[in-house]
DNA sequence: TTACTTCACGTCAAAATGACGTAAACAAAT
DNA sequence: ATTTGTTTACGTCATTTTGACGTGAAGTAA
């Protein structure tokens, strides 16, 4: 090994997670309280340092296990913050990730850490410790744009969904209205979504057809429009 | 300071750049010949270690200015990298970043580093120590993506540029052909160029006019469209 | 003048989009 | 059994955008 490499002072190096759920045509965050200095009693985006031997995605898994109970979610690399001032304890770069799940999957608040681990409806944040809101930010606006040509929206359903309910993951998540009829001849086109044949029962009216994503699509071939006026 | 906190063995982290110039209808990524071990004599990115007190934007400054003597370039953050095994002497983690520069405005062949330090073609790329082939190919491919929603494109011509040249730059970097009359329009109707009634001179043929990029254009108001066939 | 090339602007059919209409399917109330 | 109210599924159609080309004007060199 070369001489005096890793005698140089490093920065330290932690992962922040963004965590997205979706569940009652609500967009949420994980959030968590922190029992310890900086930022005690304060929400703060789950996050950890990186280890020695560890890639990001194994710190996000230890992060996900550990302090959320969650495993097996999907994740996105988001960005480096390298801001000089965003932890009071010296120099730390953090990589933020963001994490797409069905919080149907699991269950965060009957855990050990119910008052310490909660969602947050991303339009009622609360205060957020460190750089996180900035963090966030950037993740919701990333999630906005990507849903818009890549199907990371599957990841927030359950796997069997009706286009309705597509159609209000979209609308909730952007922030708009979008036809409904135009909306289901985009994806259908596309052939973003498979139709199983079966049908959801037990609604009050029509009962409509399930739908799954279509695993063998092609990459950027479709796009959703929307109405930025 | 919280105890401990930095007695904690962290992860050296460097910045690794991605230069991309154009010129003579070629896309020219600069490389450095490493002088030391590892990869002694190998072509690499440019790279170096993030400093205490330096954000990454403060390290490529450095970076560019030391090893290529140039300043003030489009900047953009790429991705980060944590493979186990990517830098043989330990843990690095790297921060890419990726610069668009028009190669008119220096003048890298003629400084001390004559030999160190050259442009490749992105099609003629040597064999590139660490992990910076992948660094290049995303940073590549990031590129190729940008182009058709963002104007990043000006950054690698003059201020001012003919309808022409644009259409060639996309074209080489795109490697397509995309109809010279359609992307006339298209980037006319954007109002992705203003006009300054000028014409270039000295030309064999008719004189083209002059346009430069217009600042004040909204974002995502554009979509360049390649036949991906 | 002629020849040759590039530039600037048009044309037009086909495809995609945006804005709606409406009948079928279902549960609950009458 | 019929009606009511809602959601789902599938259309329609005018407008806009796209893709594929055509062509005259501007310029230099022969």
């Amino acid at each position: 090994m070369a001489k005096s490499f890793h005698e140089y002072k490093n920065p330290s190096l932690a992962v922040d997670l963004v965590i997205f759920g979706y569940h009652d045509n609500t967009l949420s965050v994980l959030l968590l309280n922190r029992k310890e200095e900086p930022f005690k009693d304060c929400w703060t985006l789950p996050g950890g340092f990186l280890q020695m031997e560890e890639t990001f995605l194994g710190t996000c898994s230890r992060i996900l296990k550990t302090k959320t109970g969650m495993d097996d979610v999907y994740l996105e690399q988001l960005y480096s913050f390298d801001g000089l001032g965003r932890d009071p304890r010296g120099r730390v770069i953090a990589v933020g990730y963001y994490a797409l799940i069905n919080p149907a999957r699991f269950n965060i608040i009957a855990g050990s850490m119910a008052n310490d681990v909660k969602w947050f409806d991303v339009h009622k944040m609360p205060k957020l410790g460190f750089d996180h809101q900035d963090i966030f930010q950037l993740a919701l606006q990333r999630l906005k744009s990507k849903i818009l040509y890549d199907p990371v929206g599957f990841e927030l359903l359950d796997e069997l969904f009706t286009i309705t309910e597509l159609h209000e993951l979209y609308e909730c998540i952007l922030e708009t209205t979008i036809d409904r009829r135009n909306f289901r001849r985009k994806i259908l086109d596309a052939e973003y979504v498979i139709n199983t044949g079966t049908k959801r029962e037990g609604l009050q009216n029509r009962h409509p057809e399930l739908y799954k994503f279509n695993k063998k699509l092609k990459k950027n071939s479709f796009q959703i429009n929307v109405n930025v006026s």
